[in-house]
Order: C-alpha cells, then structure tokens, then sequence
RNA sequence: GUGGGUAUGGCGCAGUUGGUUAGCGCGCCAGAUUGUGGCUCUGGAGGCCGUGGGUUCGAAUCCCACUAUCCACCCCA
C-alpha cells in the first residue's frame, strides 16, 4: 500500500521526484470480500435486465461537455459545478460522465435506434464523476446501474419502467421501500405551474430562508425540496402541480397509476418531488428507503428531441450502487463472502513439487477451482492455507504416493481421510465437485 | 462552498498532566522432535505515530497550516 511513508521511502529511490502515489479524494480501491459483493449485484442486476428483456448498452466514459450541459441542463448543479471538464490535444471539450441518461440517448440517436422494433430497452452500469463533498455512499467516482426505455409515450412504458426498479428493491430484498410518484405535466403545464409558483412564492418571500429566496426566480420547482423548517410551511400551503396539468397529462398519470395498482406495485403520491435534473416530464418518481434515496427517475419526452433525434418518449431510472451495496452489506452483516477452493494438492519433495503442479493446471482446466504450493512451504504449512483458503479436499503428493500410485485424499471438513489411486484423482474430483 | 469530529504497523484500537528502545487484539511468517489443517503455546517480520512548520532540553501527545476521511447542510444517485 502507498502510504505516505512508503511514498517517502519511494522518493529516496528515485532521488527526490515526489510521486503523489495515492488515491484522490473520492476514489475508491475494490478488492477482497467487497468486490465478491460488487460481483453479485453485478449478476442479479443482468438476470433481471434479461427478464425484462433490457439489453446492455456501454457508453464511452467521457463525451463532448455540450452533450452533458445540454442533456443534463445548464442550470443544473451538476452542470455548474460538479463536472470533471477537460480539454484534450485537438482542443476538444471534454466531460467524464456525471450520469448516465445523456450518453444512452447520443448512443440511441447516433446509431439510429429507432429503426429498432421500438421500444428499445437499454441498462447500464457504470462509473459515473462528480466532483463534489463526499460522504459515505457517496464518492466523486462512484457507479450507477440505469435504465432508459425509448420509443414510448404510453403511462405502460412508466409502469414498466417503475416496476423494474420495484422488483429489483424486492428481489435484493432491501427493506422499508416506499414508492414515490408525481407529475410535472408536459411543458406547457410546466410552465404555467412555475408561473403559479413563482406568484405564491412571492408573496411568502419573507418566510423563506436565503437560498430560496434566490432561486424561486429561475427555478422555483426547487423551493419544494428545501429541507428548511420555514420553507417547509409555506410550502405546506403551495398549489399542487397536479392542479395545473391539462387533460392529457392528467389522463396520462392516472392511467401510470391504474396500472401500478393492477401490477400491485404500492406507490404514495408526492407532489413534492420535482427532481433535479431539468429534463423530466410528466411522470417522476424516487424509490425511498430509511429516509435515503435509493433510486430516481422519470420520463424524458423532450431530450431525445433537444439532442437532435427525431421526437421520442422516453422514460428511464437510475440508481447509485454504492448506495446498494451499503444496504446489501448491512444485510450480510460482517459474514464475509468467500470464494471456496475445491481441492488444495500439496507437495514434499522435488517430483511432489512438479506433479502438483501439473495435476492442479489439469483441473483447473476442466474448470475446478485446485490450489497447489507455489511457495515451498512445510507441509504443516501447507495444510494450514489448506485450511485457510477453504478447501473443501486436499491431497499431498511425495516420493511415496508417486511410487505406490496411492494418495490420501482428505476431506477438509469432516477430517476424515480415503486413500485412492493417483491416476484417478482428477476423476473422482470431478464426481464430486 | 459552510460547520463539527477523526488521522498511530495490512485491519481494528490503547497510548494517562509532553519524558527514555511506541504498545495491544486480529491478520501475516516460522517453530512446538524429523510428511498433514482448524485449538493452544512460543518466537519473528512489519510504524520515523497523515504531511509540513512552530513551541520545548525533549512532541504520537501542545499550537498553526495543508491533505485525506467521517458526520451535518447543499445537491443528487
């Protein structure tokens, strides 16, 4: 590990070139139990993607910044202030990815997708930037697993989308979910709503705290999700967004949730949720669990528009896995995940040595997981990481046991012991395993 | 960006009002009669105590700055 120290001793090696070996702020290394843990989501999040017949799409991880300043919108924090921009040799723009809806609709635009029997269903789980606070669950490079479903503009396409998210919170079995749902409406009804909005904020103005009396002018859809207790009370007493919709988005939510009910998918209205990004119509939602925000999403029938594709509904989610794995570890409690070994072949003497070896390749290549001595240990040793590697058999092979063609083969948990021909070892592993 | 806590071998922690060679648990390596694990015992390796300054005869310990980390706010996933 590069701690400091070893830096320093690095230094005098090199004679005095500082190396900033060390991870930056917000980074993460994965390794050991945690990564076994990573690997599971990883593998439930694509058996239920292909149950819902949603295929993988892998963007770069950075794009042109106008793609994220556009899709993301320029009033965004994310946008303002929270992006990793840089400029490359042909003096190109450049952003890593803050999310990951905006790359996913280049990818469909570009590759003209909507050729594709529609809709097309697309999920992605990927290192995502921000540059910004950390905390627990939250670091600059930090993985979201998202869907986006293209092609749509029925209240069916949220429905699926929302129960994919709800059947994966279910499936992992994280607790105390609550489902969350607005409307925004479509722009029109956006629109008027902010004005309506903006005419009840100010005449509250002095009850707000300092930020919002700020920002109501250019984005007053955010004053309802401020936390502060002021804020809290004149909202209490603000116009619902449901009340500005027209016919068609009023008719499109309730039909999202008469098919919610009948999919039996519990939801509470919450005409608080605005989300942050700009990009959302009409339905929005946020899956919440203990207070924490564990997925967010809604449809997004103007970006596919607004990045030069031809008018698409869509609708899509995304969720933080380290959130995920946070929720997943205080499930498994401190039981560490651990990959087991089949069978340990250990080795005395110099034809052990050799035939271990090439007896441990031979399983693996029939896809055995064996272990071998590579380091020359005593064989007390030997079986001591035996032991702590798991193994659920081992053997040791010496001048003996190739003389007589006769191994013991030892069963790690019961400590009982059987002795067979060399020669079928491979064989009777096999059977067992 | 704002406020508060923390920073000691791989991990988790002690280190008393500043005083000699900085400890403990886990882990790692090796032994406990010569070729066999899990228990126990013994020994060993591994830290200039986050970095840089300052106060002092003397600093892990006090002061300042920086960095990282955690918590809250902000925002989101």
């Amino acid at each position: 590990m590069w701690t400091a120290s070893a830096n320093k001793k690095r230094n005098n090696y090199l004679g005095g070139i500082i190396l900033n070996i060390q991870l930056v702020k917000g980074t993460k290394d994965l390794y050991g139990s945690e990564v076994l843990l990573w690997q599971q989501l990883e593998k439930n999040i694509r058996k239920l993607c292909a149950t819902f017949g949603i295929g993988e799409m892998r963007t770069p991880m950075f794009e042109f910044t106008e793609l994220f300043a556009r899709g993301v919108g320029e009033t965004t924090d994310i946008v303002q202030k929270e992006m990793y921009t840089f400029t490359d040799d042909g003096n190109r723009s450049l952003t890593l990815r803050p999310e990951g809806t905006a790359g996913t609709v280049r990818a469909y635009i570009e590759h003209g997708m909507h050729n594709q029997p529609q809709p097309t269903k697309l999920y992605y789980i990927s290192p995502t930037f921000r540059c910004e606070n950390t905390q627990a669950g939250r670091q600059r490079q930090f993985h979201q697993f998202g869907v986006e479903m293209f092609g749509s503009y029925s209240p069916a396409q949220d429905a699926e989308a929302i129960s994919v998210a709800t059947t994966f919170l279910e499936q992992l079995g994280v607790k105390n979910v609550e489902l969350r749902i607005n409307s925004l409406g479509c722009t029109e009804c956006r629109n008027r709503y902010n004005e309506k909005l903006k005419q009840f904020i100010s005449s509250h103005l002095d009850s707000l705290c300092d930020t919002c009396k700020q920002r109501y002018l250019k984005n007053p859809l955010r004053v309802l999700d401020c936390k502060e207790q002021g804020c809290q009370n004149v909202i209490a007493q603000a116009p619902s967004v449901l009340e500005c919709l027209d016919e068609e988005c009023t008719a499109h939510f309730e039909k999202v949730q008469a098919i919610l009910k009948e999919m039996g998918i519990a939801f509470t209205i919450d005409t608080k949720i605005v989300r942050g990004l700009d990009y959302y119509t009409r339905t929005v939602f946020e899956f919440v669990s203990d207070g924490l925000t564990v997925c967010g999403g809604g449809r997004y029938d103007k970006l596919v528009e607004e990045c030069g594709g031809k008018p698409t509904g869509a609708v899509g989610f995304g969720m933080g896995m380290e959130r995920l794995i946070m929720i997943l570890q205080k499930q498994y409690g401190e039981s560490e995940l651990k990959n087991d070994t089949a069978i340990y072949i250990g080795a005395m003497g110099e034809k052990g040595l050799i035939q271990s070896q090439a007896l441990t390749l031979q399983l693996r290549k029939q896809g055995i997981h064996a272990e071998c001595d590579t380091v020359e240990r005593s064989v007390k040793a030997q079986m001591k990481y035996a032991n702590k590697i798991n193994a659920h058999y081992s053997v040791i092979i010496g001048n003996t046991e190739i003389e007589q063609n006769q191994i013991e083969l030892k069963n790690m948990k019961e400590g009982t012991k059987e002795n067979i021909v060399l020669s079928d070892l491979i064989d009777v592993i096999k059977q067992r395993v």
